[in-house]
DNA sequence: TTGTAGGCGTTATCAT
DNA sequence: ATGATAACGCCTACAA
């Protein structure tokens, strides 16, 4: 078998009786290099099959093109998509994305941030894990200049970097306040996350649109949830349906959610949106499967991920940098399907 | 604003009065150096606020701890579990993974193939783009005997690389035996990919399931999609019942399809399972969302992710690369749900 | 327009 | 157990 050795511009340089500087230079299409020689080193190049060395490049120059991306876990049609915004507009710029999963974890989330900054990755783009609640582990890369955007699970105010998200007080507040205008008078709530999480902002519209319509706030309509999946939602919904005074409304901040408490309410035999509105969050794709398809709340992942790969590009052109960072909030809808639609 | 300049092994070095090679070697916990100097090389650094630089270590190992992964897409819920499995098992090792998507197109596939070359990861695995028939342009990482694994979507059997799949051709046969077994006598299917692709061989699987209980085969029961959308499958079931004698049974090679087939069917006013039964392939979360619940395939994403990092992993441990690549194909289970339950 | 030469930060090799 | 030195492949002032 033969030996592989990599062709490097040295190799090209001594064929052509160049120097390396130029070949370099050729294969970049600097505009110091005559066509004729660029055309030669550029065919010579392919010939000899030479495949540029990003790592040497890399190295040198101090810019890696790549994103570090760093989320809890892409197994959500929201973050996937997310992904897929980061990626296709980071490609289109001639960089490479890694990913990297948190699974929620603070430790782990520690770890990953620096494998990142070891890597010398040219941008990091965040979604916090669950249990995080401090950011220093992020400060390594504000000491170096490197550009880092938060992006839906975003760090309190105090920590002044790029944001991208939604306005999930306001998500919350409008899809309460949707069902409200269907007549519902007892609006429940699964709340999930913790007190600094975007559960809560959604939760906090929730209360402020209930107080806008002098409906009751009630303890016992709101239920608290151990995590983010069908069970507990079940749990919870079926402790609601129990109550001597059940709720005829439920604000799900999750579609998953959304979907346990329709499934549930179907099997008791309560019936959905007559009895019982839901509205969801997210758009995500089962939302439109079960039945009554749920309301919900639009969700922009593909956009967001779009938006932070350009704050982390445009950041990278710009040398100065400014020390006020933007904070971008896109666009939520509420989407009204068959799960709430009672007039 | 201070500037940041990076601390390397050779201002540890300066500092403590020692080579940069011991250094390294300390911080590698390499056993020739004593258990002093580690331990004061260590406390140091983390003084110093030392942080490798990977780049310059992969230069000069040539060793990146990269996994490059190149998918159609990764907005679908097996090929985010694919990728899931692939980072979960790529970070124990401590490689980092490098995400790109083909988007089906031959021609992107390409140039990420490219692209990934010339950041030396140290290994690629791949599920190949719908619209790719041939594969030369991997031959690069061949000749540089790095690690080559195909997942799921495959080449044919000529070329030699390492592959992770599902017996596809079986799973379609189960699919459709189990139909039978429900008492379907008009099996129909809903035809996607092209003649290369998995779909065909689930498709082959059903034909020969059929054969074997001696059921007739049946050009107008089986439709031709244009793609793997809810629509194009409304469309093919609409053209299915709409006929003289429609089926009674459904082998759709995907949930997406499946789910498609149920609503049309329940749209019509047609019984699921009664009427006609219906089979998916994937166990996406929707297969669980739609009502009656889909019958499907299970199709281990998680673990066929799992499965290709290890074996690339393994290649780079081993030095003597075996001319015999290994093809590991994954088990996969049929679940019987409401959607085809008639006995 | 092209060439020279040094360095990016690390690891490998050979010495001591 | 530690040191000296040369690479790894490329880029970029500065020179010509």
């Amino acid at each position: 078998m033969k030996e592989h050795t990599e062709v490097t511009i040295y190799d090209i340089a001594k064929k052509l009786n160049l120097a390396t500087s130029t070949i370099s230079r050729a294969l970049k299409d600097h505009h110091s290099i005559s066509k004729k020689t660029i055309e030669k080193v550029k065919k010579t190049a392919e010939e000899m099959g030479y495949r540029p060395n990003n790592l040497a490049a890399s190295l040198r120059s101090k810019k890696t093109k790549t994103i570090g991306v760093l989320l809890p876990t892409i197994e959500q049609p929201f973050l996937a998509s997310l992904i897929s915004g980061i990626e296709i507009t980071a490609k289109k710029a001639g960089y490479n994305v890694i990913i990297v999963q948190s699974h929620d974890s603070y430790k782990g989330e520690v770890n990953l941030v620096q494998s990142l900054y070891n890597n010398r990755v040219s941008g990091i783009i965040c979604s916090l894990a669950m249990e995080t609640k401090d950011t220093s582990h992020f400060q390594l890369f504000i000491d170096s200049n490197t550009p880092l955007v938060f992006v839906d699970r975003v760090p309190k105010e105090e920590f002044n970097t790029y944001k991208v998200i939604i306005d999930n007080y306001n998500a919350g507040y409008k899809a309460t306040k949707h069902l409200i205008s269907q007549g519902c008078k007892r609006i429940a709530h699964l709340a999930a996350g913790s007190e600094f999480s975007i559960y809560y902002e959604r939760k906090k519209g929730y209360l402020d649109a209930l107080k806008e319509f002098n409906l009751p706030i009630e303890d016992e309509l709101i239920v608290k949830l151990d995590g983010i999946t069908l069970e507990e939602a079940a749990r919870a919904t079926n402790k609601l349906l129990d109550l001597k005074n059940p709720p005829d409304g439920i604000f799900a901040p999750g579609d998953i959610l959304g979907v346990s408490a329709i499934q549930c309410a179907k099997k008791r035999g309560i019936k959905v949106p007559e009895d019982l509105a839901v509205i969801g969050f997210n758009n995500d794709p089962i939302s439109q499967i079960i039945e009554p398809h749920l309301s919900t709340i639009t969700n922009p992942g593909s956009k967001m991920g779009q938006a932070s790969a350009e704050i982390i590009l445009k950041t990278l052109k710009s040398k100065d940098k400014d020390e006020v960072k933007e904070t971008r909030v896109l666009n939520t809808e509420v989407i009204i399907r068959e799960s709430s639609k009672r007039k």
